[in-house]
DNA sequence: CCCGATCTCCCCCGAACGGGGAATTGCCCC
DNA sequence: GGGGCAATTCCCCGTTCGGGGGAGATCGGG
């Protein structure tokens, strides 16, 4: 379906497309990218549509990728250019928010994840060692992962329930919301506790949020 | 104690102070500001502690100052600073968290309010603005104060409660942590349902993160 | 085919929670 | 000084919450 795979341009230099909501950020790392002369931008997104629109445009070798964007999810985009371009070079960037963003990221193909208080040499360099083909996760990625051992993922009817009780939905309420008995609600939170390690929902709620298991709004 | 008010070197250009932790912001924003003529970038911080030092020694006819900051948080450097230089001119730059972040920047003395979203066009005539002597709130951070007209001050005890529930603690141990008794946390709590207009422990919880009164870690 | 995971519902029970009222002590501001 | 507010403690009372055990149903994989 595709061509030959492109790991750089004529001029040898790596292609590069940046993808985030903030024109400030978009500015910061393209000012950054290029000032080196093995790196080239080719393009910039403000969402992931556009990031993927314009990676299946330009086909980059290497695409920063911001997770939290409006439209469509860092995440979303990430797995659907992956599954179009399964050599696809991928690094997300984005400011902590919890476990759970980077190992859905990675998971989505992400070949490396950064975050967004690191200095420039460090991004630089990971872009480099991406389009290698190497994999980059920073120390300080790394021990946020090791952190959390087990993968405590939560199902979607405890995710659903979660959100709700989130919102401060009672037991009963969610219950009505969802079409299901209190029972079952209190049942699956009982779970939630138990795979969060927590007690009560309230502490269910906050650890979700650290964890970016579940987001406001 | 000071020298006359300086208003713009000798070029006539408006000298400016960057503060913010994030090396990909902080380059954003200079790269932005040094491409125009009339805007001198003269010192960068990445602290709010390193922030104050720097005004201090340079004098900047603008500041640009992000909130969420380490070692010293960005509403404590606005405050230190105009309390310092009445005549100080800051401009407040962060992602939206919520209208506490707003209010209580706006109340130490910041002369205007962006968000990282922003347009750079609009943030570089933000700044020119703001030199200018005007106050700057873009509607966007207008409309989100106009969302909750009351200010819903939590006193410092409530807020010190609200910080133990949001970590999972019961009222039992709530109390125990501060001192008192649990009928005492119960009262609190009340009135924390009540400012925040919410039914329980858990929605008062994420309302306060959304609207910035608290914050997790 | 059985096993595990998921989802569903039910019962019981003690503890925790949230709403109501009432009172005291300070403090600051008018 | 009086009024208001914050903080504190106590009471009662009904509801909710969370822990425990038990019990089906479905679906997919080994």
């Amino acid at each position: 379906m595709l061509g030959a795979e492109r790991s750089s341009n004529a001029n040898g230099s790596i292609r590069i497309l940046v993808a985030d909501d903030h024109p400030v950020v978009r500015t910061g790392l393209t000012a950054v990218l290029v000032q080196q002369p093995d790196l080239e931008l080719v393009a910039e997104a403000e969402n992931g549509e556009r990031a993927v629109a314009l990676y299946r445009e330009h086909r980059p070798d290497v695409c920063l990728m911001d997770l939290r964007m409006p439209v469509m999810d860092g995440v979303e985009a990430i797995r659907i250019i992956t599954t179009e371009f399964p050599t696809a070079r991928i690094l997300a960037l984005t400011t902590y928010e919890g476990d759970a963003d980077i190992r859905r990221a990675l998971e989505a193909g992400a070949r490396g994840y950064l975050l967004k208080d690191m200095l420039l040499t460090d991004v630089i360099r990971a872009v480099r060692a991406v389009h290698r083909g190497e994999r980059v996760i920073p120390n300080a990625v790394a021990a946020r992962l090791a952190e959390f051992p087990e993968r405590s993922d939560l199902t979607e009817r405890e995710l659903e329930i979660l959100q709700l009780v989130a919102r401060g939905l009672s037991n009963k309420e969610a219950a009505r919301a969802i079409g299901r008995t209190d029972e079952t609600v209190k049942i699956h939170l009982k779970n939630v506790f138990t795979k969060l390690g927590v007690a009560d929902r309230t502490e269910a709620v906050t650890v979700a949020l650290t964890r970016g298991l579940i987001h406001l709004d």
